[in-house]
RNA sequence: GCCCAGAUAGCUCAGUCGGUAGAGCAGAGGACUGAAAAUCCUCGUGUCGGUGGUUCGAUUCCGCCUCUGGGCA
C-alpha cells in the first residue's frame, strides 16, 4: 500500500454542496482539487454550471475547470488522461488529490479499469447513421448491430440510438465487435490508496435547494450569459450548449416559451439530473455515504470525512 | 338567501348505462466504456368531499350536509 498514489474522491448530486466541503477539506488535509464535471470544463459557462468563483477557491489549486472553449471537442477519454496526470503530479508534490464532481462516467474512468484507447469518435460516421436512423428508424440500425455484434446488441436497448451508433462505430473502426473490448467490464482499479465519499441529503431538501439555486442563477445573470455565448457564435447543436441551464434558456431566447416556463423546465431537468446521478452513484459499493443535512456545519462534515479516512486507513497520510 | 355547475392520484382532468378506477404532467426505480448535465428502459401512487337511503353490491342512482366556482337578488 505504501507506494501507491493517494486519491480521494468526493461525489454527489448537483447542489448537494460538494464545492464548499471540498474547499474546507483541502485546507485541512493539504489537498488540491481536480474537478470531475463534464460541463465546468468549458470556458465562459460559469453561472449555469455553478462553477466555483475564483475568490471562493481560497487559494486551493483547482484543475480541469475552464480548459476548453464551448465548441471544442472534449470527451471522457481526454478527461481520464488529464486527471491522471494531475493525480500523479499532486502526489509527487506530497499533496492529496481530491477529485470532486458529479459526472459519473468521468469518475468511473478513474476508479475502474476503463480503456478508451480504441476508436475515436467519428463525426461523419455518426451523422451518417443519425440520418439512416431518421429515415429507416432505430430498429434498422439496431438490426445492423445485431448482425455484426450480437453480444453488444443484447446489452443495448433498440431505442438507445447513441449507444447503437457508438457500437457500430467501434465495429467498423476496428473490424472487431465492441464486446471484444469490454471483457473486464467493471473491474475496479487497484492503482490507488483510494477513499470514496458520497454526499447526499433528503430528496425533498435537495429539490428545494435545486429550485432555489436556479432562481439565484437567473438573478445572477444566467440569461445574459447564454445570450453572450450565442452572440459569440456558439450554437445549440454543441454538446456544451445542450447542458442543463443552457438549452432551456435558449428555448426562451428563441421565443419558444415564456421565461417562467423556461425556468420551470430548467428546475425540473436539474431535479431529474440529480436523481440520475444518485442512481449512478448508488451502484458504487466503495462509496462511504454522508447525509450532509445531519451535520451542523461544513467543518463538521470535512472533519467527519477525515475521521473516516484515518479510521479505515484509506489513504497514506 | 335562491338557482346552476363542480368536488376522483401531488396537479389538471377523464371514466364507471351500479361490480372499488385511468390519462397527461409532477414523481419513483433502473441502465450506462470516447456526446454522459448526453442517451435509453420500467413503474400509477386513490377513504372516487361527508353522511343517510335504494340495492346482493354505490365512487356511480336519490336525499341531506360541507366546500369551491359562476349566476340571480
Amino acid at each position: 500500500m505504501g507506494r501507491k498514489n493517494n486519491l480521494l474522491v468526493i461525489v454527489g448530486p448537483t447542489a448537494v454542496g460538494k464545492t464548499a466541503v471540498s474547499i474546507d477539506l483541502a485546507k485541512k488535509i493539504d489537498g488540491e482539487i481536480i474537478s470531475a464535471d463534464s460541463m465546468q470544463i468549458y470556458k465562459h459557462m460559469d453561472i449555469g454550471t455553478a462553477k466555483i468563483k475564483k475568490e471562493e477557491m481560497e487559494d486551493i489549486p483547482h484543475y480541469l475547470i475552464d480548459i476548453v472553449y464551448p465548441d471544442e471537442e472534449f470527451t471522457v477519454a481526454n478527461y481520464k488522461k488529464y486527471a491522471e496526470e494531475h493525480i500523479n503530479d499532486i502526489n509527487e508534490r506530497g499533496k492529496i488529490p481530491i477529485v470532486v464532481g458529479g459526472s459519473g462516467l468521468y469518475i468511473n474512468s478513474l476508479v475502474y479499469e476503463l480503456s478508451f484507447s480504441r476508436v475515436k469518435p467519428n463525426e461523419e460516421f455518426r451523422k451518417r447513421y443519425e440520418e439512416i436512423a431518421n429515415t429507416y428508424g432505430n430498429q434498422y440500425i439496431y438490426d445492423e448491430l445485431s448482425r455484426v455484434d450480437p453480444v453488444a446488441a443484447k446489452r443495448i436497448n433498440p431505442n438507445d440510438r447513441k449507444r447503437i451508433i457508438r457500437a457500430l462505430e467501434i465495429f467498423y473502426g476496428t473490424g472487431k465487435p465492441m464486446s471484444k473490448f469490454n471483457k473486464d467490464f467493471r473491474k475496479e482499479t487497484d492503482k490507488y490508496n483510494l477513499a470514496m465519499i458520497g454526499l447526499t441529503m433528503d430528496r425533498a431538501a435537495l429539490y428545494k435547494r435545486i429550485n432555489n439555486r436556479v432562481d439565484i442563477m437567473v438573478e445572477e445573470g444566467l440569461i445574459e450569459e447564454v445570450e453572450k455565448l450565442l452572440s459569440k457564435g456558439y450554437n445549440k447543436e454543441l454538446t456544451s450548449m445542450q447542458a442543463i441551464g443552457y438549452k432551456e434558456i435558449i428555448e426562451y431566447i428563441e421565443g419558444n416559451c415564456s421565461l417562467e416556463e423556461a425556468i420551470e423546465t430548467l428546475k425540473r431537468n436539474t431535479r431529474r439530473f440529480a436523481k440520475r446521478q444518485l442512481t449512478w452513484f448508488r451502484r458504487e459499493k466503495r462509496l462511504y455515504w454522508i447525509d450532509v443535512s445531519k451535520f451542523e456545519s461544513i467543518e463538521d462534515i470535512s472533519e467527519h470525512i477525515i475521521y473516516h479516512i484515518k479510521k479505515n486507513n484509506k489513504l497514506n497520510i
